[in-house]
RNA sequence: GCGGGUGUAGCUCAGUGGUAGAGCGUCACGUUGCCAACGUGAAUGUCGUCGGUUCGAAUCCGAUCACCCGCUCCA
């Protein structure tokens, strides 16, 4: 811990909460009937948070083509934005695998705790050679034993494991025998099998399989098969032939992320369609139609922001894991061979966006994720970097605020495959070249680099970052936004109600939200003492306020107030509107 | 999904079987001369919800919901 950390991991999650209560920047969703697990709504100050930072990211990266910054080929970065529906034809996510992955069966240790899918089970049979018995016949009647055995037989697997494949599973199995023969083979006519003759560690001879263990047998006697968490090398000696163990493993059950609904007012099996858990696939599917009806050309970027939903199994941490969240996500298309320069591009050029808007020092880190984090379209790929905040509640650890994949072409693929749909790009930029010197183009799909941010997770990290705590001022809560997402801009005070401050103020008041009120709220207020008005806008967050005192009646000055120094300064009235123009950056 | 904790006013919390409370905040009126000033007054609660025990429940019991923490999960 560096000398600078207590500023950072002092700050309370429960405070921040508090304040986010009390001022209206969030509320539990339908707090009145107790709530809803999962879901959160946004009151006045976090709804004009929330789209401030929306606006920030539209601007920024849509229409500013990533603020002017150059790509790697030395143009200008070009990006369009859709916004495509929340429900889709139910076969888009089975292309996109969503439908599969998200219907898995898993399986729960009750004893380690430890949940895994069920299709990653695999099992090491063990039995003892018969007279005479080739190894071709043993493992054809260990196979049938696994497959066909009548369930009132115990006949589980010696060992089991999770993996995803049978190579992985067989590594892991190794190390409980004492001696693995040559004669190592796939199971012909399993999809998922390698057989192989081995010594026990009793020195036992015995043919083996390590099998996929039959989601059937899972079903039947789950408790039969020992946990994948137990050590091989714990399980030295094993019996051959008939076994059971005795573990704590649930059946498979299916835990189906994507909320389910129906389209139309029949509600039968066929009518089922599912709310998007994520904003990309809306981007894909439309990536031909973008093509066919803009001028753009790879490489070129789609970009949306809109609500995915994902049926948590534990949501957690206030509005950082929602069942309902806002996604900023930008699909960029490019040719294989840059592929990699754009990864790098947007993950370093995300990273500095998410910098400017004042998420700055030690609380936020890019960071390149380990290649068995990966997932599984992201393998063949260039990278997948996450950019991640240190919330309260993660600290010392971070949390995710975007991820940054190169998706490789496994979205479009999927979706050419599925639909027969032709995705491929025409590039007439690339190829060989004609007699007449022109390119004769190239036709190729397009590698992905997808910069996906989460919209509420960085309303939160915003908030976290913001909140700052100093006893030595009058209001020792205060909220630092950054000017550019300060959902209240400014406000206006007359010092006292009296002497024809109010009305001057109310002028001042008026001309700034004309002109300033596109970007946030212009609050005016003459209630109460000075002081108190000043300290309810540096809990709201607001940079700057403007009073009007009995200076202002003479000789037409008014005074600014930092939010963050608390330090004063005069100036011109009729110079207001260009100087919070300049803070603002408009 | 598992284990632990919490739930009383907008916020922070006191109240452990006998009339629902405090501080802060909010609102009104007065006062005001630059950092949560002061005075007076006011509003705000099915004590998370439902059920049970009891003459009587915020308090005891059960269930349930929500939030927090630790696991788990997290394309």
């Amino acid at each position: 811990m560096t000398d600078e950390a207590p500023a950072t991991t002092t700050k309370s999650m429960d405070d921040i909460m508090s304040l986010c209560k009390r001022r209206g920047f969030v509320y539990p969703a339908s707090e009145i009937y107790g709530g809803i697990n999962g879901f959160w709504d946004y009151g006045p100050l976090g709804a004009q948070l929330k789209k401030n930072l929306r606006d920030a990211w539209w601007t920024d990266v849509v229409m500013r083509g990533c603020n002017g910054k150059l790509g790697p080929d030395g143009k200008p970065v070009e990006i369009v934005p859709v916004d495509t529906c929340i429900i889709q034809n139910p076969k888009v996510w089975e292309a996109s695998g969503h439908v599969a992955g998200f219907n898995d069966p898993m399986v729960d240790d009750k004893e380690t705790k430890q949940r895994f899918r069920a299709d990653h089970l695999f099992g090491m049979y063990l039995v003892r050679p018969e007279e005479g018995e080739s190894v071709d016949q043993g493992v054809a009647r260990l196979i049938k034993i696994i497959n066909e055995q009548p369930f009132e037989l115990p006949y589980g697997p010696n060992l089991s494991c999770v993996a995803s494949n049978e190579e992985e599973a067989f590594g892991a199995f190794r190390a409980a025998m004492h001696r693995i023969k040559q004669d190592i083979t796939r199971v012909p006519d399993a999809a998922v099998a390698t057989s192989f003759t081995a010594e026990t560690r009793k020195g036992e001879e015995c043919f083996g399989v390590c099998y996929q263990v039959p989601m059937s047998f899972m079903k039947a006697h789950p408790t039969w098969i020992p946990s994948p968490f137990n050590k091989p090398d714990k399980a030295a000696a094993l019996e051959l032939d008939n076994r059971k163990s005795d573990s704590q493993l649930t059946e498979p059950r299916a835990f189906n992320l994507m909320f389910k609904t129906y389209i139309g007012a029949t509600a039968t099996e066929d009518d089922v369609a599912y709310l998007r858990p994520e904003t990309a696939q809306g981007i894909f599917v439309n990536f031909k139609n973008v093509v066919d009806t803009t001028r753009v050309g790879v490489p070129f970027g789609i970009a949306q922001t809109g609500k995915s939903f994902r049926n948590e199994v534990t949501p957690r941490n206030f509005t950082f894991r929602s069942r309902e969240f806002e996604q900023m996500e930008i699909e960029f298309f490019c040719h294989p061979d840059d592929a990699k320069d754009w990864y790098v591009f947007w993950r370093d050029w995300r990273m500095e966006w998410w910098q400017g808007l004042g998420l700055k020092g030690e609380n936020l880190i890019l960071r390149e994720h380990d290649s068995d984090e990966l997932a599984h379209y992201a393998k063949e790929g260039a990278g997948t970097s996450d950019i991640e905040y240190r919330f309260p509640f993660t600290a010392p650890g971070f949390g995710e605020l975007e991820g940054i994949a190169h998706r490789t072409d496994f979205d479009l693929k999927q979706h050419e495959e599925h639909a027969r749909a032709k995705l491929k790009y025409f590039d007439s930029t690339r190829g060989e070249l004609a007699k007449n010197g022109q390119p004769k183009g190239e036709h190729y799909l397009p590698h992905v680099i997808e910069p996906s941010g989460g919209l509420d997770r960085g309303v939160l990290a915003i908030l976290c970052e913001a909140y700052t705590v100093d006893e030595s001022r009058p209001s020792p809560e205060f909220m630092k936004f950054h000017p550019r997402v300060a959902p209240i801009k400014a406000a206006v005070f007359p010092l006292v109600k009296k002497d024809g401050m109010p009305e001057k103020a109310q002028e001042l008041h008026s001309e700034l939200r004309q002109k300033f009120g596109h970007l946030g709220a212009i609050e005016y207020d003459e209630k109460q003492s000075i002081g108190k008005r000043y300290a309810r806008m540096d809990e709201a967050g607001t940079p700057y306020c403007f009073t009007i005192d009995g200076d202002s009646l003479t000789d037409g000055t008014v005074t600014v107030r930092d939010r963050d120094t608390g330090e004063q300064q005069r100036m011109p009235m009729a110079g207001v509107a260009a100087f919070l123009g300049e803070k603002l950056g408009v």
